[in-house]
RNA sequence: GGGCGGUUAGCUCAGUGGUAGAGCGUUCGGCUGAUAACCGAAAGGUCGGAGGUUCGAUCCCUCCACCGCCCA
C-alpha cells in the first residue's frame, strides 16, 4: 500500500516535469451551439464585405441561381449553396474578390396556387371567370403572393446563413423587386424590337385546372390509364375502311385528317365482311379471321378522302408524316391539328384548319357542335365527357372496332398534378430560329467549360430539341406582358415603346402599374393600331413565364452592380437545370448580348437516401438539412457534401452520417492535438529550414506535396478528392505517424531545445496551412482552431492566403530515403505485433529490435529509425526471441534490456538512477 | 419508349488489358503523458448480371437488370 502511494506520488512528480500538451480548444465540438457564435464573429468583423468589396484584385463572379421562395430549404439546396460557398472561399484564399449576390425566384404558379389554396375567398374568386378578370382582385392576389414570397425568402435566408454561407445577405437580388421587373421589361422590349417575339395560335400544353399554358419545364410525366380505342373510318366513294387507333377519343371531335407513312407497307384485308386497311406490321391487332386481299404502299392513299367518323357531313383527308410508326396502333394516325404537336405541324403543310373547340376550363365550346348538322351536343361538357359521347357515337355507327384501356406516360401539370391537354391557343412566343438564335446558342455551348464534361451533351441536346419558347401565361403573379388589343380589328399588339413606358413606371411602383394605371399613360401620342389604324385599345393581362424571370438574372444582376461583370465566371446548379436555368439563361443571353452568360458551368447530381432512392414524402425517407444542422452542425453537412463525388448523385443516411461524424472528430482532434503542443511556441522561435531535424523535414515535404495536390483538386472542382487527400494525410501521416513519434521530443526534451522547437515549427506551419486549405469546406471548425493558434497575421482564417509552398521544402532525396525506412517500419510493426501477442512486450518502447542487415543506409538512420519505430533499443544484427523474415527484411524482437527511465519510459542497459541522462538534462 | 450518367469491400472513394487498392467502420490487441482520445494487427470483394473480343477483361464491345436526372 505504502509503496504504491509512493510510486504514484513519484509518477506525478515526473509527469509535472514533462511538456505535456495543453489547450483551450475543446475536444467536443458542440457545433450546434458554437457555429452561430462563429457566424456572429464573421458578421462582427464584416468578413464578407472585406472579401467582396474592400480588397483589391480581380473578381471571381459566381452567379447564384435563384431558389424558389416557397418552403424550407432541402438537402439539394444545401448541397448547392455549400458547393458555391466552397468555390467562393477557395477563390478568396487565392486573392480574388468574391462579390457573391444571392438571389430568389419569387413569381409564378407555385406561390399563386398556394395562395389560392389556403384562402377561401381567393379560391372563390379564381373559380369565377368574371371575378378573375377584376383588376382589384388581381391586385389583392398579387399582394398576398408578395407577402408570402417575402416570408419564405426571409426564412430561407436564415437557413442558408446557418450553413455558414458567405454572401451579401443584406442585398440579394429578388425577381419581384421593382428594379428587377423594370429591367426585365426592358429586355422584353429589346427582344420585341429585334423581332424575336411573335404571337401565334398553336396547340400547347394547357392545364385546365390552373387555366394556363405551360412551358416544357413545367410539365412532368406520369403513368395514366386511358382508353385504347380502335375505330373504323369509311373512305369516301369506295368500299374501304381504314383502321385507326387513338388514346384521346375527345380529340376525334376535332379530327381533320388521317396520316399515313409513305414507305410503310399497308394491307387491305377482308375481315368481318368489310374491306379494312392497316399497316402490314400491325395486322396482329385484328381479332379473328381475315384474308389479305391486297398489299399497298402508303402512297396508295394519296389524295383519298374519308367520311368523318363522327360527323357524316364532314370530310377528312389523307396526309403523310414521318412521325407515323408501326410500333403501336395501326400505322394510321388520327390528326387533330388543334390538339397535338405533330398534328399541328402536318396541318401547316396541308393547310388544315387548326380547330380547337375547348375553352380555358377544358370544356367544349359551341364551335364543337356548330361544325356539323349532327352535333354530339358536347357544348359545356368537360373534354373527357365529350370523349365518352364520341365513343357512343362510334358504337351507334358501328365504327368502334375495339375498346380497351392502356397505361402510358402522360403529361401532368408539375404544380397542381392534374393531367394536361393539348389545346390551340394564341400565345406569345420567342422565336428560336430568328437570327439563327438556336444555332448561335448551340455554337456558344462549345465555348463554355462544362463540368463534369459529359454534361455538355445534356445542355446541347436540351437546347437543340427545345421548341420555340411560350413566354405568356394566363396567370396573375408575375410581370405582365403589356400587350394591347385593338378594339376594332381584335389584334394583339406588343409594342416596344409601350413596354419601355411600362418599364419606367414599374421601376417606381412595381409591375402592378400595368393593372393600376390607365392605358393612355403608356401609349405614345396618337397611337394607332398598326393593322387597322384604329385608336381604341384595351390592356391584356398575360404574364411572363417565370423562366423568363430567372433566365434573365444574368442579364439583370450581373450588369447592374459595379462589383459584378457579365458574363459570370461560374454557374453551379443541379443537373435538372440543363433544361431549366442554364437553358433559359443561355437563350436570353444570346438573344440580347450574343454571348453566353457563363464561362464555366458546374452541375451536381441529386441527393438520395441511403439506398440510392430519391427522397419523397410518400416514401418517408426525406432528411432535412435543418435537422442535421441542429443535431450535428453545419460543418458535418459541409463535410458530407464534399466527401462525396457530387458530380453524380450523392447519398445520405445513418451510416454515411456516422462515418462523416467520425471523420469530423478525427480531423478536429488532430487540430486540437497540434494546437496543444504549441502552447509555448512563439513567432521568433520558428526554426529555419536548414536546421530542422530530418524527420521534420520529411513531414514538411509530405505536407507540401499534399497542399499542392489539394490545390490541384480545388482547381479541377473535385472536392471529394480534396477531402480524401486531406483526411488520409491527417490519419496516416500525421496522427498515426508523425504526431505519434514526435511525442518523445515534444514531451521529454528540454522545453526550448532544438529538437522540440524543430517539431513545433513544423507543426505550426502545417497546422496553419491545413486550417487555411480546408477552411472552404470545414469553415467553422477551421476558423475556431485558427483563433487558437499561438500567433497569426489575420483576424480570420478567410483573410489568409492559400498556403504557399517553399520550393526548398520539396526534398525528393529525403522522400526516397523515408520510403525505404517506412517499408522497414511496416515489416517491423508486424514482428512487434507478434511479440506483443506473445506478451513479450506491451508498448513498442519495451522492445529491443534486431535488424539483420549490412546496409549502411539503415545504420546511418539509426537514430531516426528508433524514433519512427518508437522502440528503446536497436541492433543491426541477427537476434531476438521472436524472429521473422518479411518482405526481404530479417527482423527480431526481444524485451529491452536494463531498466526503464521513469521519466521518458525508454529502456537503458546502463541506467543507474531513476531517470536517464537526457531527462536529467531536460530537468536541470 | 428515347438521351445522358452510374453500379469496385458495411460506408465513402482510387484504380489498371496481366495475382484487386486506400481511408473509415468491424474484430482482436496495446497504451493510459491526445483519454468519451491515441497506437498496432487482422478479417472483409467471382470489381451489378450474361455473353463476346483477347493468350488473358474489373478495365474494350454487345445485351440485360437496377438507380438517378432529363425527354417523349
Amino acid at each position: 500500500m505504502i509503496r504504491t502511494r509512493f510510486k504514484t506520488l513519484k509518477f506525478l512528480t515526473m509527469k509535472e516535469t514533462l511538456n505535456l500538451p495543453r489547450t483551450d480548444f475543446p475536444m467536443k465540438a458542440n457545433l450546434p451551439k458554437r457555429e452561430p457564435e462563429i457566424q456572429k464573429f464573421w458578421e462582427s468583423i464584416n468578413l464578407f464585405k472585406k472579401l467582396a468589396y474592400d480588397r483589391d484584385g480581380e473578381s471571381f463572379i459566381l452567379h447564384d441561381g435563384p431558389p424558389y421562395a416557397n418552403g424550407h430549404i432541402h438537402l439539394g439546396h444545401s448541397e448547392n449553396k455549400i458547393l458555391k460557398d466552397v468555390f467562393n472561399k477557395y477563390k478568396a484564399l487565392k486573392g480574388y474578390r468574391i462579390p457573391f449576390i444571392p438571389g430568389w425566384d419569387t413569381h409564378g404558379q407555385p406561390i399563386e396556387n398556394e395562395i389560392i389554396k389556403r384562402d377561401e375567398e381567393v379560391s372563390k374568386w379564381i373559380n369565377d371567370p368574371e371575378k378573375f378578370k377584376d383588376i382589384n382582385i388581381k391586385l389583392k392576389i398579387r399582394e398576398k403572393c408578395r407577402i408570402f414570397a417575402n416570408e419564405w425568402l426571409s426564412i430561407q435566408r436564415e437557413e442558408f446563413k446557418r450553413l455558414g454561407i458567405l454572401a451579401d445577405w443584406h442585398k440579394p437580388y429578388i425577381t419581384m423587386n421593382n428594379n428587377y421587373e423594370s429591367i426585365e421589361l426592358e429586355i422584353l422590349a429589346h427582344l420585341v424590337e429585334e423581332g424575336y417575339i411573335y404571337r401565334q395560335r398553336m396547340p400547347i400544353h394547357w392545364c385546365y385546372h390552373c387555366r394556363t399554358a405551360l412551358s416544357l419545364a413545367e410539365i412532368e410525366y406520369k403513368e395514366k390509364e386511358d382508353p385504347s380505342l380502335y375505330f373504323l373510318v369509311k373512305q369516301k366513294d369506295e368500299d374501304l375502311y381504314i383502321l385507326v387507333w387513338t388514346t384521346t377519343p375527345w380529340t376525334l371531335i376535332s379530327n381533320r385528317a388521317f396520316a399515313f407513312s409513305k414507305d410503310t407497307n399497308y394491307v387491305i384485308v377482308k375481315h368481318r365482311n368489310l374491306n379494312i386497311a392497316l399497316a402490314k406490321d400491325c395486322i396482329n391487332i385484328l381479332d379473328g379471321e381475315y384474308e389479305i386481299i391486297e398489299e399497298v404502299k402508303g402512297t396508295y392513299f394519296e389524295g383519298k378522302k374519308f367520311i368523318h367518323p363522327l360527323f357524316e357531313d364532314l370530310e377528312s383527308f389523307a396526309v403523310f408524316g414521318d412521325f407515323v410508326s408501326v410500333e403501336e396502333g395501326t400505322g394510321i394516325v388520327h390528326i387533330a391539328p388543334g390538339h397535338g404537336k405533330e398534328d399541328y405541324e402536318v396541318s401547316k403543310i396541308y393547310n388544315l384548319e387548326v380547330f380547337s373547340p375547348v375553352d380555358d376550363f377544358g370544356k367544349f365550346t359551341e364551335e364543337a357542335d356548330n361544325q356539323t348538322k349532327h352535333p354530339l351536343n358536347v357544348n359545356g361538357l368537360i373534354y373527357y365527357e365529350g370523349g365518352n359521347k364520341a365513343i357512343e357515337r362510334l358504337k351507334e355507327k358501328n365504327l368502334l372496332y375495339k375498346l380497351e384501356t392502356t397505361i402510358h406516360n402522360y403529361p401532368f401539370c408539375w404544380r397542381c398534378k392534374n393531367p394536361l391537354i393539348f389545346r390551340a391557343t394564341s400565345q406569345w412566343f420567342l422565336d428560336l430560329s430568328h437570327k439563327n438564335l438556336k444555332e448561335r446558342a448551340l455554337n456558344y455551348i462549345k465555348n463554355v467549360n462544362w463540368y463534369p464534361k459529359e454534361s455538355i451533351n445534356r445542355i446541347y441536346n436540351s437546347v437543340k430539341e427545345r421548341p420555340d419558347w411560350v413566354i405568356s401565361r394566363q396567370r396573375v403573379w408575375g410581370v405582365f406582358i403589356p400587350s394591347i388589343r385593338c378594339l376594332k380589328c381584335n389584334n394583339s399588339i406588343l409594342d416596344s415603346k409601350i413596354i419601355k413606358n411600362v418599364a419606367k413606371l414599374t421601376k417606381e411602383e412595381s409591375s402592378d402599374v400595368w393593372l393600376i394605371k390607365p392605358l393612355e399613360i403608356f401609349l405614345t401620342e396618337n397611337y394607332k393600331c398598326p393593322h387597322c389604324l384604329n385608336t381604341s385599345f384595351e390592356k391584356e393581362y398575360d404574364i411572363l413565364d417565370v423562366w423568363f424571370d430567372s433566365g434573365a438574372t444574368g442579364l439583370i444582376v450581373l450588369q447592374t452592380s459595379e462589383y459584378l461583370r457579365f458574363p459570370a465566371d461560374m454557374y453551379l446548379e443541379g443537373s435538372d437545370q440543363h433544361r431549366g436555368w442554364f437553358n433559359a439563361s443561355l437563350i436570353l443571353s444570346v438573344a440580347v448580348k450574343d454571348e453566353p452568360p457563363y464561362k464555366v458551368v458546374i452541375t451536381h447530381g441529386w441527393t438520395l437516401d441511403e439506398k440510392g432512392r430519391a427522397m419523397h414524402k410518400s416514401l418517408g425517407n426525406v432528411i432535412s438539412p435543418l435537422e442535421v444542422v441542429d443535431k450535428y452542425g453545419a460543418d458535418v453537412l459541409r463535410l458530407w457534401v464534399n466527401s462525396n463525388d457530387w458530380s453524380e448523385d450523392i447519398r445520405l443516411g445513418n451510416e454515411i452520417l456516422s462515418r462523416i461524424i467520425d471523420a469530423y472528430r478525427k480531423i478536429r482532434n488532430t487540430y486540437r492535438y497540434m494546437l496543444s503542443n504549441l502552447y509555448d511556441f512563439s513567432k521568433d522561435e520558428i526554426i529555419s529550414y536548414e536546421d530542422l531535424l530530418i524527420i521534420d523535414k520529411y513531414i514538411l515535404h509530405r505536407y507540401a506535396k499534399v497542399i499542392e495536390e489539394i490545390e490541384k483538386y480545388y482547381e479541377s472542382f473535385e472536392t471529394h478528392k480534396v477531402f480524401r487527400t486531406y483526411y488520409e494525410f491527417i490519419n496516416d501521416e500525421l496522427s498515426a505517424f508523425y504526431l505519434d513519434i514526435v511525442k518523445d521530443r515534444l514531451y521529454t526534451y528540454k522545453a526550448n531545445s532544438l529538437e522540440r522547437k524543430s517539431a513545433q515549427s513544423v507543426i505550426y506551419i502545417m497546422l496553419k496551412g491545413l486550417l487555411v486549405a480546408f477552411s472552404p469546406i470545414l469553415s467553422h471548425t477551421c476558423e475556431e482552431a485558427y483563433q487558437h493558434l499561438p500567433f497569426k497575421d489575420f483576424e480570420s482564417v478567410f483573410l489568409e492566403s492559400f498556403p504557399k509552398i517553399k520550393t526548398t521544402w520539396i526534398n525528393e532525396k529525403i522522400e526516397k530515403d523515408f520510403e525505404k525506412l517506412l517499408k522497414l517500419r511496416e515489416s517491423a510493426f508486424i514482428v512487434l505485433e507478434k511479440a506483443r501477442q506473445n506478451s513479450l512486450i506491451g508498448s513498442n518502447l519495451d522492445a529491443l529490435l534486431y535488424i539483420d542487415t549490412e546496409e549502411e543506409f539503415y545504420k546511418a538512420y539509426e537514430k531516426e529509425l528508433k524514433e519512427i519505430l518508437g522502440i528503446s533499443q536497436l541492433r543491426f544484427s541477427k537476434g531476438g526471441d521472436i524472429y521473422n523474415e518479411l518482405n526481404g527484411f530479417r527482423i527480431g524482437v526481444s524485451h529491452a534490456l536494463g531498466r526503464k527511465c521513469q521519466r521518458c519510459w525508454m529502456w537503458f542497459e546502463d541506467l543507474e538512477d531513476e531517470i536517464c541522462k537526457k531527462c536529467k538534462n531536460a530537468i536541470s
